[in-house]
DNA sequence: AAGTGGTCTAGACCACTGA
DNA sequence: CAGTGGTCTAGACCACTTG
């Protein structure tokens, strides 16, 4: 319990004391805070080290601030969870399937916002477990002639996030749709299963600068591969 | 383009400054930052000013700072994903379906670490769209006789972090899997579904304060239940 | 030794809130 | 009006990294 913080700084003593009393329940959502000058008497510490400990508690997102009146806990989301979605699979073996220059389907057509002449890449790539398939990887990028970047795609694998990332890599963000699918014939073809064979399916959007649509992709998962893995809330509160 | 921000404070002109040239790919991921004192300069700025733009960055994980070095872009993280999964049901019509008090299966017994003669609490729920079922949801909570909590539990029909929420709400976190499955018998029935209906599956387990485990529930959902969104990076980056 | 960030202090002025 | 937080400054001392 006697956490040890002797060799702390003094913003940190703070910031742990008052976490403390949240995850103890000795402030509770709603609370008002000590007030800036209060905590300075009470710690012996400058109005700046008491404002640095409570600004750490807001970015923790334990307590919100409202100016004039004080600072004051806030309401837990116990809703909002973090997923660590490995698009490298790397404890998996990978296999390529196909890499074609095609025309694509309305589903990505659409997605992708294309004219209706207009070209896409498609890789597709088996992941293996023990040598059986557990997962099938299918992505789409517009294909412009002239700037085909297919070797550097093709050597990453992957989404351009990875190709680019030598240039502005936090110019991207992705939306994803999870949902549980039977699968296609292409699918059941490229995972050996049987049609009633149940998938979590991920279809995965990469949106670019000016909301440019730069990359689609679905990911179909057997069972074998691995459920998602999503937290909510703070780990340490339990310790 | 022009971003309109003539009149923020400081700190936050020069944080949207250096966030613009990361987002733009004139800084780079491994790249140093100009020092403090050269953004000082820049900026005719107090130290403590420029400190607290480059902390803000760091905070929204686009920087990390080496003492002794300098601040360095930090590579941006494209598989980490934040998922809002509403327990609520806010859009949906809700119907109770059973409450209990069991003895857990193996599953259940598991995962709430019980003892063999444990009982626990069973509350199952249907979520309707329309008057038609398209989630299943049941919940299990370690039932202590003498503290019957039932009523509250009840009557938020949730999780106890709700129940709780008036004493050290922050005290809980929550681990969730995500899966694909067909349904068992008893899900079929409360769905309506026949045994070939992919179902998105989430297991959620409730950790309280010292990693006593609180409560498990799984949520079955139909593909009209709608799918699950996930989003990852900065979509301000796309604007 | 010079440059870098990490911590801490003291003081100033402003805007907002509430009695 | 007194109390609250928001912004900004100037200066001090420390520990670490690099040459």
């Amino acid at each position: 319990m006697a956490r040890q913080n002797s060799g702390e700084p003094l913003h940190v003593k703070i910031t742990d004391a008052i976490r403390a009393d949240i995850f103890a329940g000795r402030l509770n959502p709603g609370d008002m805070l000590s007030s800036e000058a209060a905590l300075m008497a009470q710690y012996t510490a400058s109005r700046d080290t008491v404002r640095k400990s409570l600004k750490e508690l807001e970015h923790q997102g334990l307590t919100y601030t409202w100016p004039g009146k004080g600072y004051f806990v806030a309401k837990p989301e116990h809703n909002l969870f973090s997923v660590f979605f490995p698009d490298e699979d790397s404890q998996h073996e990978q296999k390529y399937h196909t890499i074609y220059v095609e025309h694509p389907d309305d589903e990505v057509k659409e997605a992708l916002e294309l004219g209706p002449k207009k070209q896409v890449i498609k890789i597709s790539r088996i992941i293996l477990t023990g040598g059986r398939p557990v997962a099938y990887d299918v992505k789409f990028m517009p294909y412009d002639r002239g700037t085909p970047l297919i070797e550097a795609e093709i050597q990453y694998a992957v989404f351009p996030e990875i190709a680019a990332a030598k240039t502005a890599p936090f110019a991207f963000y992705t939306e994803m749709d999870i949902c549980a699918e039977l699968p296609r014939p292409e699918v059941q073809k490229a995972l050996k299963c049987g049609e009633n064979s149940p998938l979590l399916v991920a279809r995965r959007l990469l949106i670019g600068q000016n909301h440019k649509k730069i990359g689609y992709g679905t990911k179909y998962m057997l069972p074998e591969y691995g459920s998602l893995r999503a937290t909510s809330g703070y780990k340490e509160a339990a310790e």
